[in-house]
DNA sequence: TGAAATAATGAATCTCTATTCATTGTTTGA
DNA sequence: TCAAACAATGAATAGAGATTCATTATTTCA
């Protein structure tokens, strides 16, 4: 009468989660949160619709879960590069070409957290801002250092700052929403080239190629 | 037995009209799509339920009118600056600060359109991001003349102007949401030269003041 | 193997809100 | 002023979909 679960049973819970969570990656990208029920999520995961209530508590949180995901993976991302960058030029430079990266690797995750999550509930979409905002202040506080060292001319940090930002947003969902640029990384030089620029430092003559 | 609507019913009809969008303008910017019923619009437009119903025929279309709204004031404000301007840094120029102008003009507008539309109806949103597809569009061929002219160096000019308009997005987002830029015209001498440097003109030393 | 414990299921429930329409109020013109 | 036409109203309807829970299936271990 001791019931205790196997490393068996384990980790087919496990890879329930795992099937459920993939499966609403896969709808709430293409058909937003509004746009995707439960139902929706279950079929694809191939469970009952009451399962997904014995892993996350409803949908909200299942989505949020996402989001979040999204979230922790891209900044990592970006924290990590930052650490082997040694100049302020080359911090920005390491956290663009990072960003961009993990973005293209994770399509499906890019889609739900930058196109879908607006669309989510309100305390969702805050997330997403609040992202942006805190990468902001990454930029921020890098232009400011490259400003006091004389290395960039005097500017206002903080509009500068969301400039930067915004160009990635834009490429990137040019590129989530009709594939355009279809190598996001690819583009990634003429974007770096161009927030350089925009930031004051001089950039050497951009080639097309190679 | 021959009714005809004298002039003074007729003004009370559109007043009425008015004051349904003018609520549903409020309401939406303010909660979202979604967050938003019929019933807290007619409440706030001082009419009944029904009535919005004679007026309007249901709230995909209540909300697709105000989104269109938005986005005609903007197209149209930009379009009329860039007829005043020669040259094609002057066009940017002016439209930069065409669409900066309108936007701060038309808060609530601007947030039902570029917070709370992707949250509406998927067609809507398709609305706002034709809209900024346009933008971009005309960006791109001024700076393809400019390059052409010699103006401007060699590069990609369908990244560059994606990375122009999302400069913008992110400082109205910025600016819509916290109040920071709290001017968004005075942030707006910053962020041209932002994109203009990124694009790669010669601009005099940005003072951070007149 | 079988009784106890855990997991999964999906029909039924519950809630929410867009839309309708029978009723009531207002305007018109004779 | 009054009957016909128009306009406004909001309670009732309808439909969608999130969540629950009684029932069934699976797993454990003596």
């Amino acid at each position: 009468m001791v019931y205790r679960r196997t490393k068996k049973v384990d980790q087919k819970l496990e890879a329930r989660l795992q099937a459920i969570m993939q499966a609403a990656r896969d709808e709430f990208a293409r058909n937003g949160f509004y746009g995707t029920s439960i139902k929706d999520i279950a079929r694809r995961a191939g469970v009952g619709v009451g399962t997904i209530y014995l892993y996350l508590r409803n949908k909200d949180a299942l989505f949020a879960a996402l989001v979040n995901e999204a979230y922790e993976m891209v900044l990592d991302r970006i924290a990590r590069a930052r650490k082997n960058a040694g100049s302020g030029r080359q911090k920005l430079q390491a956290s663009m070409e990072a960003a961009l990266a993990v973005l293209q690797e994770n399509r499906d995750l890019a889609r739900v957290m930058l196109v879908q999550s607006p669309a989510g509930h309100p305390a969702v979409a805050e997330q997403l801002y609040d992202l942006l905002h805190r990468l902001a202040k990454l930029v921020e506080e890098d232009v400011e250092e490259e400003i006091a060292r004389g290395e960039l001319p005097p500017q206002d940090a903080r509009i500068a700052s969301l400039a930067f930002v915004g160009t990635f947003y834009q490429v990137v969902m040019g590129w989530l929403k009709e594939g355009v640029p279809a190598d996001l990384t690819a583009a990634g030089k003429e974007l770096v080239a161009y927030n350089l620029r925009g930031l004051g430092y001089r950039v050497e003559g951009v080639k097309e190629d190679g």
